[in-house]
DNA sequence: TAAATAGTGTCTATTAGACAGTATGTT
DNA sequence: AACATACTGTCTAATAGACACTATTTA
């Protein structure tokens, strides 16, 4: 059938088409030792069996929106999921949209358009065994391997070389959680990822480094009530950058919505010693304004 | 069947799902007489009928990447598909994609998710009689009416009663162009569009007016040499705002990358007297250091 | 006691924006 | 001639960041 005709009949008659699968991927995203992590799911059958992916499947035709999607999906695997205190708990939770990849092969089946989610969330309990989520668990994103591996959908970044090979077994299965004590592990090999999601996951940390420039969502990694050093150490630990302590806590209190004092303190000092540090929590300021910016990195000197 | 069941044969084959269909739709502004025009498509069959829409079609299951798509879509109903030049008008035009869109009641046939694109596209010519994008055309952003009225995915904002009916002809099928020639015109009563093309129109032109911001985009909008007035104009059309002339001048010269001069000028002055401006093009930047921010036009003042 | 940290004060380089002024075009 | 405009100069308020300092808590 020639594509011309496809469309005269789809005008008609979507369903004439030929079908094109929706899902649904959520990059999940938290702070554990201070560490950014991303929630994958051990993939239980072909194709890229064995692989970490992105917790996500299929859209419900007819049932559900893309967002309740995500919701559901992200719900379901970190086993938030009718559990107690599971509406407080997602109601935290900070889920937008991040964009769609639709290469005509990146998933060996069909032709599979995902739209992914992301997600930023306060520390959550490990996935538990013998639940939906058994086969979750939150993976620190510095042992992940960001290369993109499958075709990708926007700007020709070329894959470098096909890596991996579509159904193979790669790397461990155990969540490699390196210096959970402090003790800072030796860097294992990379773990790859399923289909094209170390690009999509990699779109999602360079979108969570923008958001918190202009937006409190730094303040959704934390619980409620949290200090200006705690939040300073979420702008770190996601930038990868040191911050001024002085400057930032000025700054901070200096954009209006931002925080609001809670009119009291941590019951301790730091565990290395210092003062208790007053707490606050997010204000309702949806827009920071003026904005955080992330320290310039590379400022090639202009030509003056 | 339950949806269970029908997660896990779709694990198996994909094609045991209840179908979805993928379209890609696509806002395309350009600028003309200075101000922000939309493409439009004069949509021929039910649902709708009668109605404008954004360009837009099914995506070519394992044909085609979704950027593809939106770039098929473009070149079709721009009437610049296979057309002399239509390479090189092409490669100027920016596509980016904007956002998907999948209520499951937002096409009354079946579910359909909606992938939009947003095309920043220099003046072009009207869509010529007799192609296939006859059914094309221009509108000015000021004709429309932005308010959502089918569901839309993002945030709560209700559809403020389903405006309309699913298939009624509503206003006008001629394009909108008032004040083509400087009469300004009295405000027609607005054109609603089909689907939720409302809020895609909407979304799209936000992530314009902060697309410009940070980026050499404005540029886009004119042709390949231009002067600096003539960019302050795309700002002050895009963001509804007028700037001032000096201060805008010096802050475009003093971007690393934004323009390279090209050494002449333009051969008159301005239509109503002044020197003959400096023409330059597009440096190499593909983000601005610092940026343009935008004139705070609300800033509630912070107790001091 | 020694060390680390919370929070504040102060100085400086940079920037956005207001305003003025000159040269060069137009009707 | 009258006027509009391109472009530059200069001043000021706001801001980011460096640095210093005090007070408080821990080991």
């Amino acid at each position: 059938m020639d594509s011309t005709e496809q469309e005269w009949l789809a005008a008609y008659d979507p369903r004439a088409y030929t079908p094109v699968a929706v899902t649904v991927d959520v990059v999940a995203l938290t702070l554990r030792h201070g560490r950014p992590h991303v929630l994958l799911v051990d993939r239980a059958l072909p194709p890229y069996r064995g692989r970490w992916a992105l917790p996500g499947g299929f859209l419900r035709a007819g049932e559900e929106s893309l967002d309740e999607a995500a919701a559901r999906e992200f719900a379901e695997e970190t086993g938030l999921h009718g559990t107690a205190g599971a509406e407080a708990a997602l109601s935290r939770i900070h889920l937008e949209q991040l964009g769609s990849y639709g290469a005509p092969d990146r998933d060996p089946r069909m032709h599979v358009v995902s739209v992914a989610y992301l997600a930023f969330a306060p520390d959550l309990p490990d996935p538990q065994a013998g639940s939906d989520a058994a086969h979750a668990a939150w993976h620190p994103v510095t042992a992940l391997d960001l290369r993109p591996t499958g075709r990708t959908e926007t700007a020709g970044a070329p894959a470098d070389t096909h890596g991996g090979g579509v159904d193979g077994r790669t790397g461990s299965t155990e969540p490699t959680d390196a210096a959970a004590d402090g003790t800072s592990g030796t860097a294992e090999t990379p773990i790859e990822l399923a289909f094209d999601h170390a690009r999509i996951l990699a779109d999602g940390l360079e979108r969570a480094r923008a958001k918190i420039e202009y937006s409190p969502l730094a303040t959704a990694f934390l619980p409620h009530d949290f200090t200006i050093p705690e939040l300073r150490a979420v702008y770190e630990a996601v930038w990868d950058e040191k911050l001024h302590p002085g400057n930032f806590h000025r700054k901070v209190l200096s954009v209006p919505g931002f925080v609001e004092s809670t009119g009291t303190t941590t019951d301790r000092g730091g565990a290395r010693g210092g003062p208790r540090a007053r707490t606050y929590h997010a204000g309702d300021a949806r827009l920071l304004h003026p904005a955080l910016l992330r320290p310039t990195r590379s400022d090639p000197p202009p030509t003056p």
